[in-house]
DNA sequence: GCATTAACCACAG
DNA sequence: CTGTGGTTAATGC
C-alpha cells in the first residue's frame, strides 16, 4: 500500500481531471493505491464492497460464476473504473475482478465518490459517459457472442487483444485456453482446435501463448461473417 | 436422410 | 494446462 497524491497523478481519469484542487485533495485523502500480481483477485463476487476502483495500469478480467460455470464478462485495460455498477447498485458484489497482468489500482471510498457526483456535475457527466460506453460495448458483445459462430468469436477475441489491448500484431495471450473459452462462450477443446486451424491456415503464428497475426484481413472477414 | 457444427469424454504429453 | 481423436446431439439443407 502507498499514499497517492491525486493532484500529481499523471494518469487521471477524464472525470478526475475536472475536480477542483480542494476536491483532489479530498480524493487523495480517501484513496489507497494497491499493487496486484497476475492472478490476484481484486474483488470477489459475493463479498461486501464499499469502494470504487480505478485501474491505473495493467489488465483485469471481470467475471461471474454462473449456474454452470465461470464466465468472463469482459477484459478491461487501464485506465478504467471498476465496480461502479456493482458498488452503487448492490451492497454485495455481483461479479469478480481479477488481475490478468500485474496491475495497480486505487481504491476510492464510495461516499467520497458519491459526494463528487452530487456536487460536481462535470464529474458526474464524465462518469455517465464512461458507463454509457461500457453499456454499448456490452450490448454489442452480447449480440456477437450470441449470434456469431465459434470461428467468428475466436477471430473477434484475437482482434480484440491485438487492436484493443496490445495494439500490436504480436502479443502474449494473458489467458489460458480454458479462460479463453470462458471469454467467448466455448469449450477449451474448441479453442485449441480453432487456434490450431488458424495456425494451419496461416492466419496466425502460434507458439504456446504467443500469438502473431499474419493475415489480419482474413481474420476480419471471419469476424465479420461470424 | 446426410452433412456440419460444436460439445463432451478420454487419454497422452 | 494443452493438444488430439473419437463420439454424439442438434441443426440446417
Amino acid at each position: 500500500m502507498e499514499e497517492i497524491l491525486c493532484k500529481d497523478c499523471g494518469i487521471k481519469s477524464s472525470a478526475v481531471k475536472v475536480l477542483s484542487p480542494l476536491e483532489l485533495e479530498r480524493l487523495g485523502n480517501n484513496c489507497v493505491g494497491v499493487n496486484f500480481r497476475k492472478g490476484d483477485v481484486i474483488f470477489k463476487q459475493g463479498a461486501f464492497s464499499s469502494n470504487i476502483i480505478y485501474v491505473r495500469s495493467g489488465l483485469v478480467k471481470i467475471h461471474m460464476t454462473g449456474p454452470v460455470e465461470e464466465q468472463i464478462i469482459k477484459i478491461t485495460k487501464a485506465p478504467s473504473y471498476l465496480g461502479i455498477p456493482t458498488t452503487f447498485g448492490e451492497k454485495i458484489n455481483q461479479y469478480s475482478a481479477t488481475a490478468i497482468e500485474n496491475t495497480t489500482v486505487c481504491f476510492i471510498d464510495i461516499d467520497v465518490f458519491k459526494e463528487f457526483i452530487f456536487m460536481n456535475g462535470r464529474f458526474a457527466y464524465e462518469i455517465v459517459i464512461e458507463l454509457c460506453r461500457n453499456e454499448l460495448n456490452s450490448f454489442q458483445k452480447c449480440v456477437d457472442r450470441t449470434q456469431k459462430h465459434i470461428h467468428g468469436r475466436a477471430a473477434d477475441a484475437l482482434l480484440f487483444f491485438s487492436d484493443g489491448i496490445y495494439e500490436n500484431d504480436e502479443f502474449i495471450l494473458p489467458l489460458s485456453r480454458l479462460e479463453l473459452g470462458h471469454f467467448i462462450n466455448t469449450s477449451r477443446e474448441s479453442i485449441c482446435r480453432i487456434l490450431s486451424d488458424f495456425s494451419k491456415a496461416g492466419i496466425i503464428h502460434l507458439s504456446g501463448k504467443k500469438i502473431k497475426i499474419l493475415n489480419r484481413d482474413l481474420l476480419k472477414t471471419i469476424s465479420k461473417n461470424g
